[in-house]
DNA sequence: TCCGAAGTCAAACGCTCGTTTTAATCATAC
DNA sequence: GTATGATTAAAACGAGCGTTTGACTTCGGA
């Protein structure tokens, strides 16, 4: 029963924290809809926050760790000039929506902290989100630097930062915007293919010259 | 001293709620912040929720009028074809950056809401400020269909979506990632750019053939 | 000069929060 | 059977929450 109960809270808090928010959910919501005791959660994971964090471990930690292997495979397989642009992208925003399936029923609502992490954890757990996340962003933004050499390296992190802001977003409003423009495309994986299309069309644009400052100006700083 | 104190509340609920979230956020953050008694957020709002809706008013009222703004005179100007697509993107996308930097100090933080509000207002709001988005929305999405007719209209509202979640997630993530990727561009007019690159370039994606599902099982649901 | 509306203030209200405590339950090894 | 360690249960804790109250300023117009 003891895994099971760990368990009951992980899936409930989950689903709660995605839907409502970390702060504007209580405990009692979260072992109210999981049927287990109050006491449990502090039992188990000690505070409110490392469950919180114990969430994010369980979801993205596999997350990421496929998309460095799919890029692993990816680059294994290519020639000296690197994967393709697209499997790139789909080695990146892929693993998201294929956990989804696994998952079953709890839909993409993992997804939605993405764009909520940043202000509903402390300090501490947002700073272990962003180093997990960092060692695939640096393997990530060396292959789209050499799939785009004519990018310079901080124009593909910017662009990078637009794709994960694309695909939280969409899985975050998908719901909504599906009840009120019933042809979006609402399958999973409809919007995998179009979330690639966009994202691998938006990697490969060209980059605007970057308007120079006078010099005065520049070394004035 | 009425309206002076109203608007101290708005800058500081503001800046807060975009910083740690709506319900993270207590009164009494907002009036220490704001240097003003705790009862005025009541007297002056009525409730909390009352002030959240009054900061969404406040800032996303102006933000879609000027894009509506745009948008007519991209159309009165071009021809029968419509406007071109980087212009449409131009006109969305704008209108969040210049007012910040009119806004002054207070930073692109207001666009850190459009992540969140999903998660951080009721039912009620959540419908007022779609309810809202929802002319911009139909109203450019009549334009790219225009300028791109091998989409079809669902994959538009999806774009725009994508587009949309770039923005709000640069705007959001924009601070953390320029301390670690140091090259990224900061300067919003440099961000404003690579977005506008970015997204039009998303936009003109080539649509994957929708997968078409099996004449049984689509007639069976 | 006095009045009344508008605004400010300190204090308190009832409530819910995360967390802790203490006791009861259960499985397992002796 | 009984001791032991892990888990669950119920109740309570103090703190902080959004909101309300009622007295106190402030000040332009009768």
């Amino acid at each position: 029963m003891a895994a099971e109960t760990k368990e009951r809270i992980l899936d409930a808090a989950e689903r709660l924290f995605a839907d409502s928010g970390f702060a504007a959910t209580s405990l009692r919501d979260i072992t109210g809809e999981a049927d287990v005791n109050l006491a449990s959660v502090n039992y188990h994971f000690g505070t409110k926050e490392a469950l919180l964090s114990a969430i994010l471990e369980r979801r993205f930690r596999p997350i990421n760790d496929q998309r460095i292997a799919l890029l692993d495979e990816l680059e294994s397989r290519a020639g000296e000039h690197g994967p393709a642009l697209e499997d790139i992208v789909a080695a990146f925003v892929g693993p998201p929506f294929h956990h989804w399936s696994e998952a079953g029923s709890g839909g993409l609502k993992f997804l939605k902290f993405i764009g909520q992490i940043h202000s509903q954890a402390n300090e501490e757990i947002r700073a272990a989100f962003l180093r997990q996340f960092e060692r695939v962003l640096a393997r990530f933004t060396a292959a789209f630097e050499r799939a785009l050499p004519d990018l310079d390296a901080g124009e593909v992190t910017t662009r990078v930062v637009f794709i994960v802001g694309a695909m939280a977003h969409a899985m975050t409003w998908g719901e909504q915007l599906a009840a009120r423009a019933p042809r979006a495309p609402c399958r999973s994986d409809q919007l995998l293919d179009s979330l690639i299309s966009f994202a691998a069309a938006g990697m490969a644009a060209p980059q605007l010259a970057p308007v120079r400052m006078p010099a005065a100006a520049e070394g004035g700083r």
